[in-house]
DNA sequence: CGCTACCTGGGT
DNA sequence: ACCCAGGTAGCG
């Protein structure tokens, strides 16, 4: 009777969008969504100038050099890599930028007002700022010859793109063969695959019903093939609904309340009804439910 | 592999 | 006055 009603009230709240917390989750379906914004509305344009307003923002060279080294230079692309946004520029640099746990960016005039949270911004040839904010200031950016900068980034280290076409189970289970620890924060390494943060692992886990604590080697094919098809169904929704975030252009995303079990602790799991679980695994929040779980 | 630092605003 | 955060680098 009890778990009726909050299932019930679980309902309305989500119904009427009352989870009032801000999202500011930077996980992949938010920089990809910010990534095809870029593709289309940055791609094409001259950095005019650039201002550093926290030099800690800037990885390498030094925030004097980055300003220099990007001025007149044009966007000539738009990529990701795991949860790093690339950006191709003409004369053969590379600009890197990295949300960490809240960064964005945001496309605005330049004559409006900059939030307190400004970290970088880049102003462009239509009267446009491209402006990196984070308000816990961990957001990252760097430039310099593409091989210099996969090198320092150790972007060649990265595993397989999870949203790639050609992910598939076999790719997922010989990646996973190689690790041990929980399964949770192996699924976290973006060494072993690239794609998944903290809240689309706790969630890839519920649909696929496995326990985040399992090790990697324990899984079953089926096991397996589940984790494959559950982590694309997570990722591929997420971006459809462009995120959980505001895109490039301040629009919401609509994927914001679509969580089974992420920061949901307490909660009805929505496929049996059990209190969903709060574990610290790695070092990182883990939400799942203990009956469906396994 | 597991742990801490990084930093600020909001929640308890 | 604490404590904590969706990620990563860098240490032992």
């Amino acid at each position: 009777m009890l778990r009726f009603r909050l299932q019930g009230l679980e309902a309305w709240r989500v119904q009427h969008g009352e989870e009032h917390e801000e999202a500011r989750m930077a996980e992949v379906p938010e920089v990809e969504t910010i990534t095809r914004d870029l593709r289309s509305a940055v791609v094409g344009r001259t950095i005019e100038h650039v201002e550093v307003l926290n030099a800690a923002a800037v990885r390498f060279p030094s925030p004097a050099e980055f300003a220099e080294l990007l001025r007149g230079r044009r966007v000539e692309g738009a990529e990701r890599r795991a949860k790093y946004i690339l950006l191709p520029l003409s004369e053969h640099l590379l600009l890197a930028v990295h949300f960490m746990l809240w960064g964005t960016l945001t496309l605005t005039p330049t004559a409006a007002a900059r939030p307190a949270e400004t970290l970088i911004v880049w102003r462009l040839d239509n009267d446009q700022e491209l402006r990196l904010l984070d308000t816990l200031a961990y957001a990252r950016a760097a430039v310099g010859a593409p091989h210099e900068l996969a090198a320092r980034l150790d972007l060649d280290s990265l595993g397989p793109e999870a949203l790639d076409p050609d992910f598939n189970v076999a790719v997922l289970s010989r990646q996973l063969a190689k690790r041990r620890g929980p399964l949770k924060t192996v699924l976290l390494n973006q060494r072993v695959l690239a794609g998944l943060g903290n809240r689309d692992a706790d969630e890839s886990l519920w649909v696929a019903c496995i326990d985040p604590r399992r090790i990697p080697a324990t899984l079953t094919p089926d096991e397996l093939q589940q984790l494959h098809d559950a982590i694309c169904t997570v990722l591929e929704e997420g971006l459809a609904l462009r995120g959980t975030q505001r895109d490039l252009f301040g629009v919401q995303g609509k994927a914001k309340h679509r969580r089974n079990v992420f920061e949901r602790t307490g909660r009805p799991c929505p496929r049996c009804a059990t209190p969903i679980e709060h574990l610290r695994i790695g070092n990182r929040n883990t939400h799942f439910c203990p009956h469906c779980q396994h």
